[in-house]
DNA sequence: TTGAAAGCGCTAACAG
DNA sequence: CTGTTAGCGCTTTCAA
């Protein structure tokens, strides 16, 4: 625990600058925070004191004092998740630059934790909130972050009021199929993640609209819906491939989900595109290089992190009163066409 | 900004919260600690009263009176590096269990950036800090560490006072030889970071051991020292490539150099390991499905994340005054062999 | 341009 | 078991 200590080992605190410089504490407070006030004199002599002891601000005192912190608070499902990754790298960044303590959180997709980690995020007084929520928040959550600036990252849950950063993932969706559809595929599957999810259900729309603009239809027992983690998509693929009529072609509406695909393929030696065709959606590194590269709804995730820190900021710099109406982002994914789709063969 | 606000919009604290229970703050502050000479009935109508309104504490109040707060920080490089985004995943699991807030901070190896966000975290008055350093941090950096509890996670600075947990990188570059040199390489090239690196400096120990110990030689240029990036590796594996008598077997000591690496063999249609073996360095997911698997030095990234933390909340138990002497765990790594190594042909 | 003083919300020592 | 009280380090208002 850091007890910053003088020589004489009292603790340095603006009131030990003060004796030390024979000046009032007032005095310092205004030096350090460059109140026009202060003759640039007694500033240098101030910062230079305060480097030289070693003086680091007690962010506790001036929290109580002001009644809010700079701090921002991001809370996650995953960290290890490129899309919750690069949010948090490009917030980082930008907290940084600023001067702004970034405070993470990782609820494990677990309400009751999110609830814990938002009422703890709050004891801060957190200037702002960068959230992505689970599936079924506790009404609590909600509450606690209807009286604070939040901003909602990729999923979009109606009942927060505030800007909502997000994929447009019904056009993901209906990307993916028309890309198979454009390539004679008829027998097309779907892997992805459950309803209550904004994104799942987002784009398993896409798939569905897109199938019915196309005139092709597809059975029930084509569409997997599955929580986000690679066994789940190895098992919902390994189902959808031991059907009597199987697809031809499968879109993977998750990375984590295609990542199971993908141990799938490999483990069992499928063929890929020769066997079935696939889409996955996301960016992972990975999709580079698997089945010399894998076809892919790309995500601008560096846009929309990008576009969220700036629309933060943005808000943070305005008076809280004349807040505007809460900005909601679409941004449209792409798709990157790799190997792992073909014409149907067989 | 959350100012926390009952119906009457007074903000709720401590006070307002004995003011409706007619009781004294300080009761108030019991019940909620769960102190023992509170009844259990009095512990309820707080609770319940505190819910209702929607009390939270101030943790700046908290820290002015106590002198410290829970926080764990962590400085990390690079938050999008598989290495660091699995300590930060298991970090925030085992702090959101323990009730304490996770500050994260980015310096992307900027020594400058480092020293301020040190200087932002010390202001929190951290139980503890988690730190990857840059490979020359400032002397203040250095100096504000000596008064904290402060674990360094992956890199090893040995002018920092305390635990340190880290990979046995020497052990993983000779790991990777020995491997090259059972298949009967003799031409085995090298791609790392740079020394002032320790765990650059340590891998490129290890290369140069075992080829001493294999009695293999190597000239000079077959050795190329470059940043940890992406762009970085595939240029120096153009070199290497490039030159009159090149490498047949090539060690990438950086997952991130490795992905250029990568990239190269992708563009220029190389075939691996028929023109060349390679062997990469570190967990990513992508070394799974590159060429049919790449051939790693994998480390226990998992094991060090969870020793790094219970060493981290044993400590924080432990009063300050009887902490032991230093932990310095440096653990194996091993090699999974896949498809990108072969005896040499040609 | 600087100083004096009040008070933010909480914890803990002491009193009852 | 509960109440009273002091004070943590800082910012800010008012005064000089």
């Amino acid at each position: 625990m850091a007890v910053f200590k003088g020589g004489n080992g009292a603790p340095v605190t603006l009131k030990a600058l003060a004796a030390h410089l024979d000046l009032a504490h007032s005095t310092i407070s205004r030096a350090l925070s460059d109140n026009v006030h202060i003759s640039s004199a007694t500033k240098d002599r101030v910062r230079r004191a305060a480097r030289d002891l070693g003086y680091v601000a007690n962010s506790g005192a001036r929290l109580l004092r002001t009644g809010h912190s700079p701090v921002i608070g991001l809370l996650v499902p995953d960290i290890t998740n490129e899309s919750y990754s690069s949010v948090a790298r490009i917030l980082a960044e930008e907290c940084s630059e600023r001067g702004r303590p970034l405070v993470l959180s990782v609820s494990e997709d677990d309400p009751q934790r999110e609830l814990e980690l938002v009422q703890a995020l709050l004891e801060a007084r957190p200037a702002a909130l960068v959230v992505t929520l689970t599936a079924n928040p506790k009404k609590a959550t909600l509450a606690h972050l209807r009286g604070t600036l939040a901003i909602q990252f990729l999923r979009s849950d109606p009942r927060v009021h505030g800007h909502s950063m997000a994929i447009d993932d019904c056009a993901g969706g209906r990307l993916a199929v028309e890309h198979l559809a454009d390539l004679g595929h008829t027998k097309i599957g779907f892997i992805g993640v459950p309803e209550n999810l904004s994104t799942g259900s987002a784009r398993l729309r896409g798939y569905r609209t897109a199938l019915q603009d196309r005139g092709i239809g597809a059975p029930l027992e084509w569409q997997k819906l599955r929580p986000p983690n690679a066994d789940a998509g190895a098992r919902a693929f390994r189902e959808l491939m031991g059907l009597k009529k199987p697809p031809k072609a499968v879109f993977i509406a998750s990375p984590q989900l295609a990542l199971g695909v993908a141990r799938v393929v490999q483990e069992d030696k499928m063929r890929v595109p020769a066997d079935v065709s696939l889409v996955a959606y996301g960016n992972s590194s990975w999709f580079n290089f698997f089945a010399g590269g894998l076809t892919t709804v790309s995500l601008p995730l560096q846009e929309l992190a990008t576009a969220a820190s700036s629309i933060l900021f943005r808000e943070l710099k305005r008076p809280a009163d004349e807040r505007v109406a809460p900005t909601t982002l679409a941004l449209a994914p792409f798709i990157i066409k790799r190997a792992s789709t073909s014409r149907p063969r067989g």
